[in-house]
DNA sequence: CGCTTTTGTACGCGTTGCTC
DNA sequence: GAGCAACGCGTACAAAAGCG
């Protein structure tokens, strides 16, 4: 069965957001969410970062509680809807619906599917824009009130068990912390009397970029950066999005090779020089030889000492992120030393105990690993669902 | 006045240059 | 030469200016 298609301007009032002059600060700091497209996606939106006071929401749009909101400047695509009565920026154009006709729950899902239709409409400027008319002369297939009423509930029920999926993912890692704390003691009072070591004595390389002047080297050897994909060269970005496949940088075999001491095969402690310094990585093993971006000091531990998945646990509980943060220096860019980083001093148990906290780890991997699996497929079925239900394919009776 | 386009701002990152 | 602070470019996003 297929339903009629109409514009989205006849079941809603679209509204495109605005934002009060900032020269003005009685217009801010109210209790009115002033929503930016970093907020959408997260489903139901009952808070900002930034808030109107009732004068600013009047010299801009006030949008009832149930309007669902799109962003169409920028991040295109991106859905959420209001739980409270908000304002949005002029990134994001809204729906106000006429609830006799649409039924915003309906609405918002079908607004999900519409990402990739708004990628492909907006032209191919810096900035990627589509605007408020030709939202609006967007189509969604209206069935009945009724129908949308129960597809939007089959939908909300499949969002709630992908949502539920994430969450037993964060659950996961939050094990992994209190495993930690449970086989060793909180790092901050050290009850089990473990020594104290600083990292500085338990790692054997701890080298970067810079290291034995490879970039001047490099300089002088043009022909060391040509573009031959050979190994990657693998970036704060990369280790910040978990991602090395897409969006990556490469170097020569020669260059590789060059860079002796940048090279990285997988387990070693990374941990951010400037910008967000002091955050701490574990290098993934990758099916391909990797050197090591200029933004990461790079650790590898002396085996008789110390085991990188465990100290990369360490460092994240709270005492140890603490002794990271007191080492970042600089108020614009915010940097740490290498000499900072190795009078870290932590409490750190024999090799023996350490090893048995990573094969536990190495078993919440593998959960974690299926996890993801799980979460990935409840996803692409959550994305066929969706597709289905605005083809009039979703049988309602089996739901 | 509402909508669209241009300008502003923050930040990450490769590179530069200073200091010891 | 090694180590580090910071410059400046590119990008992404946010806000103001300009236009109908």
């Amino acid at each position: 069965m297929s339903w009629p298609k109409v514009k989205l301007s006849s079941i809603a009032q679209v509204v495109t957001g605005s934002t009060p002059s900032k020269e003005d600060d009685s217009y801010f700091g109210g209790d009115i969410p002033f929503v930016t497209p970093g907020e959408l996606d997260n489903g139901f939106v009952l808070n900002a970062k930034q808030t109107l006071t009732q004068k600013g929401a009047n010299v801009s749009r006030l949008l009832p509680k149930n309007s669902v909101m799109v962003c169409c400047i920028g991040s295109l695509g991106k859905v959420g809807i209001s739980g409270v009565p908000v304002v949005t920026n002029q990134q994001i154009n809204s729906l106000i619906l006429d609830e006799n006709k649409a039924d915003p729950m309906y609405v918002y899902f079908f607004c999900q599917t519409l990402k990739q239709t708004l990628v492909d409409m907006a032209p191919k400027t810096t900035v990627s824009i589509v605007n408020k008319s030709r939202f609006s002369d967007l189509e969604i297939p209206l069935p009945p009130l009724e129908t949308q009423k129960q597809i939007a509930a089959v939908l909300e029920k499949a969002d709630q068990l992908r949502k539920d999926c994430q969450q037993m993912e964060q659950e996961l890692n939050k094990l992994a912390q209190a495993v930690f704390i449970d086989m060793f003691g909180d790092p901050a009072t050290n009850p089990m009397g473990w020594p104290i070591k600083e990292i500085g004595d338990t790692f054997e390389l701890l080298t970067d970029y810079h290291a034995n002047g490879s970039y001047e080297v490099l300089q002088r050897n043009v022909e060391l950066l040509n573009e031959s994909n050979f190994a990657l060269m693998v970036r704060t970005t990369d280790l910040e999005k978990n991602n090395f496949v897409d969006n990556v940088k490469y170097i020569s075999e020669h260059a590789y090779n060059f860079l002796e001491k940048t090279k990285v095969y997988g387990g070693e402690l990374l941990v951010n020089k400037i910008g967000s310094a002091g955050k701490i990585y574990l290098m993934p093993k990758l099916d391909r030889p990797v050197s090591l971006a200029m933004n990461q000091f790079m650790i590898r531990f002396k085996k008789n000492e110390a085991i990188s998945v465990f100290i990369y646990h360490l460092l994240s509980t709270e005492f140890g992120a603490e002794e990271i943060k007191k080492r970042v220096n600089g108020a614009v860019t915010k940097t740490i030393r290498k000499d900072a980083l190795r009078e870290i001093a932590l409490p750190i148990p024999p090799v023996d105990n350490q090893l048995k906290f990573c094969q536990f780890i190495d078993v919440l991997n593998v959960l974690k690993n299926n996890q993801r699996t799980i979460s990935h497929e409840i996803n692409e079925q959550f994305d066929a669902l969706l597709k289905n239900a605005f083809n009039g394919e979703l049988n309602l009776k089996a739901a």
